[in-house]
DNA sequence: CGTTGGATTGAAACGGCTCAATGTTTGTGG
DNA sequence: CCACAAACATTGAGCCGTTTCAATCCAACG
């Protein structure tokens, strides 16, 4: 009995949308959100359907991609707890643009579009995270964007490399978070370009291949200089 | 002493995000916005600029570009009376990432953090609008990346023909509302090319150029399934 | 221990860019 | 209204980076 309501509280409680709000806030908002599990490889929802719910990860994570017309794949990106996606259908009621997968046993907690537009209105703080997300998730792809046209494959990885250590790091280590092929297609190429591509950031002592997943930055600002 | 009020109203009436109140608020956001005109050429604001305004397009037009480590310009879209920049300095106290320039004379209006933060607070229906605005932002961007890496650039030209079409055309003549070294940009490539890949469009008779800025669409369908 | 899928490497083909030459507009001043 | 300049658009040739396809290598896993 008190099931459903721990699922609400877990799922909510994460939720850096909601953070800021106290605990009576937060209650309103556990009894409007829904939980729900997949299994890796199933598709949370799909291009072409349409939907009315925003999706935020609780547990796991989501692959968000799209296809080409010539049915080629992009990685879009990568939706870790605490992160949202559908708000495309939700606020504009549009169909999705994108497959959204799960990369791994993840759970997910929906609000429906008619519960979050009330809760909008009576906590309006809670649009501001919204709008902060959204608005640094178009800086995000506005950056890839232009990488794509103005930089190279290599400058491409070179910088995800660099983008992946962040400011803060003692051991100068990154663990690649995706496969090889997500990889690829994430930073516009192909696997085989990107393990040719690292041979020769190898070769110029500018990383140091640790292990498959594991790759040791040697000299970060030749590495955004290239 | 009407000359203020009327700058004002001239600055919010326009505004799509505003349309749906009444005119006793709209006459409350006209006492908070502020007004600006740029010259041809100037810049609204420029990368690496701290600012704590949303800027709307009043009349005119604004370029918004990035400049890549390596100095290449990339266009990212055109901003039309009515629609908005800045939400990523103003959301996240980032600084700009983006270029804003006016293509001719444009005058804009401007809303600080606190005061629009105030109007979101007073009417969270603002805030949908604008969340609608920056999801559609969010999806274009993607889908222009997506474009970038999977397509071709020749179908990255006939996809833009396309895309300025629209669904409703009577004449099937578009105008390219960009020079062509913006256009080239935007989509990812050189003047150059551009030009040698619209005259073998035309060849295979699925254009027919009328003028330098005007193209007729003969075929929609092969267009899009290059 | 074999099988299967991923990662690596090689060779060849191709698409698009660069640079340079030529052609075409546009606008300006005589 | 014409002439000329300056900017822009087109075309050509050569080059370079990346993809493709295929072969091989490696590692994880049943």
């Amino acid at each position: 009995m008190t099931n459903k309501n721990h699922e609400h509280k877990s799922c909510v409680s994460l939720v850096p949308i909601f953070n800021h709000l106290d605990a009576e806030q937060m209650n309103e908002i556990m009894e409007t959100a829904s939980s729900q599990s997949f299994k890796k490889g199933e598709l949370v929802y799909h291009a072409g359907e349409t939907s009315d719910v925003l999706t935020i990860v609780n547990k796991g994570s989501l692959r968000l991609y799209r296809l080409s017309e010539s049915g080629k794949e992009q990685l879009v990106r990568v939706l870790r707890p605490g992160e949202f996606t559908g708000e495309l259908a939700l606020f504009n009621e549009k169909v999705h643009e994108n497959y959204a997968e799960a990369m791994e046993p993840t759970s997910v907690c929906q609000i429906t579009r008619s519960d979050l537009q009330a809760l909008l209105i009576k906590y309006p703080s809670i649009s501001l995270k919204i709008l902060q997300e959204l608005s640094t998730r178009v800086d995000q792809s506005e950056t890839q964007a232009t990488r794509f046209t103005t930089e190279s494959t290599e400058q491409r990885l070179a910088s995800y490399l660099v983008d992946l250590l962040g400011p803060d790091s003692q051991t100068n280590i990154v663990t690649l978070p995706l496969a090889k092929k997500d990889l690829a297609s994430y930073i516009g190429t192909t696997p085989e370009t990107v393990s040719r591509k690292l041979k020769e950031l190898e070769e110029m002592n500018l990383i140091k291949r640790i292990s498959s997943s594991k790759i040791k930055i040697l000299d970060e600002d030749n590495l955004l200089f290239l």
